[in-house]
DNA sequence: TGCGCAACTGTTATGTAATAACATAATTCA
DNA sequence: TGAATTATGTTATTACATAACAGTTGCGCA
């Protein structure tokens, strides 16, 4: 990110380990399992790049790294991206068109479900954090349109606690 | 917009007409002097045709009808669109990389300056509603992970009242 | 068992969105 | 006027995302 800062980034929040990672693919697995969808390669591929970020990623940098040797397709990735977004295992972030891994299990809905999130998006460091939201009041703002809302993209620009 | 509906498009809430946008082209000059900023005749013309649209506007759409023959080089426009933005006169709405002129003035904040907005956005219809956005409660969700909001994008999709 | 369908992946090509870099022109103000 | 500042013109490139179709895999059922 923008290192127009002297404090350092390496306040790693939701850094997993490889052992973490691993762990939260076997969720995934069992959560496509009782969905009775398919954990395909190319999917779980994708979960784990995004996954061993702590940051939201963009879709060109998992297409780059997806293979030891040489870049993905942009159709397998894209695919998979969609794939895991509608299975509510990651979020896309619109205002930095890339994709974080829902931290849900964070805030106890412990099985992944597509949902709407809340994101703080550092502007210096780059990482992200979902907080929970509240639809209550903008619900009601909506409703007072006669506007039925579907989804909601919350994406706050800031600095983190690290980085001010 | 996706037309999966019987009913017609053509609530147009928003919509001004030729005098409608002259007399908003004539405040965006007004508030542009005020600010020691200069309303050019680029900026003009990328407020004019954001204005005569019902709906968010895609960048590619201005550059496309910038000139009465061919159209606009995308830097010629892209630099309209952060003016324009800044000065608050506009809103860009990342969910659907597409721009809309600010509506604030029917909430009376009459005086545009640059500000977090919220949007209900039909996925039927097309069109965007602009709202009042009630910060506080992201603000203090923010804040109790010690994070500084600076800006906040807060998008809604779903069905507008005509649409459902 | 192997046929047939549905879901998924591979591949090529293209479409869409945005910016870098540098040259030129207009505006401001001393 | 002439230098500094701000804005525009222009070319090229980079970044983001999907269309279209061919081939493969998994799975239920005759
Ligand atoms: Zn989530
Ligand atoms: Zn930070
Ligand atoms: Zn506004
Ligand atoms: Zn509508």
């Amino acid at each position: 990110m923008s290192t127009a800062c002297d404090h350092d980034h390496d306040h790693h929040d939701h850094h997993l380990d490889a052992h973490g990672v691993e762990a939260r693919l076997a969720e995934a697995r069992k959560l496509c399992e009782a969905q009775g969808e398919r954990m395909t390669a190319p999917r779980q591929r994708t979960l784990e790049l995004i996954l061993s970020q702590n940051a939201p990623m963009k879709a060109y940098d998992v297409i780059d790294r997806f293979h030891p040797d040489g870049a993905a397709k942009p159709p397998t990735v894209y695919r998979a991206l969609g794939f895991l977004e509608q299975m509510g295992l990651i979020h896309r972030i619109e205002s930095l068109n890339a994709f974080v891994a829902c931290q849900g299990h964070e805030h106890d809905h412990d099985h992944p479900e597509p949902h709407s999130a809340a994101f703080l998006l550092c502007e210096c460091c780059g990482q992200s954090e979902e907080v929970m939201l509240d639809l209550g009041s903008i619900d009601r703002k909506a409703a007072a349109s006669g506007f039925k809302v579907r989804r909601i993209t919350l994406e706050a620009k800031g600095l983190c606690k690290a980085c001010q």
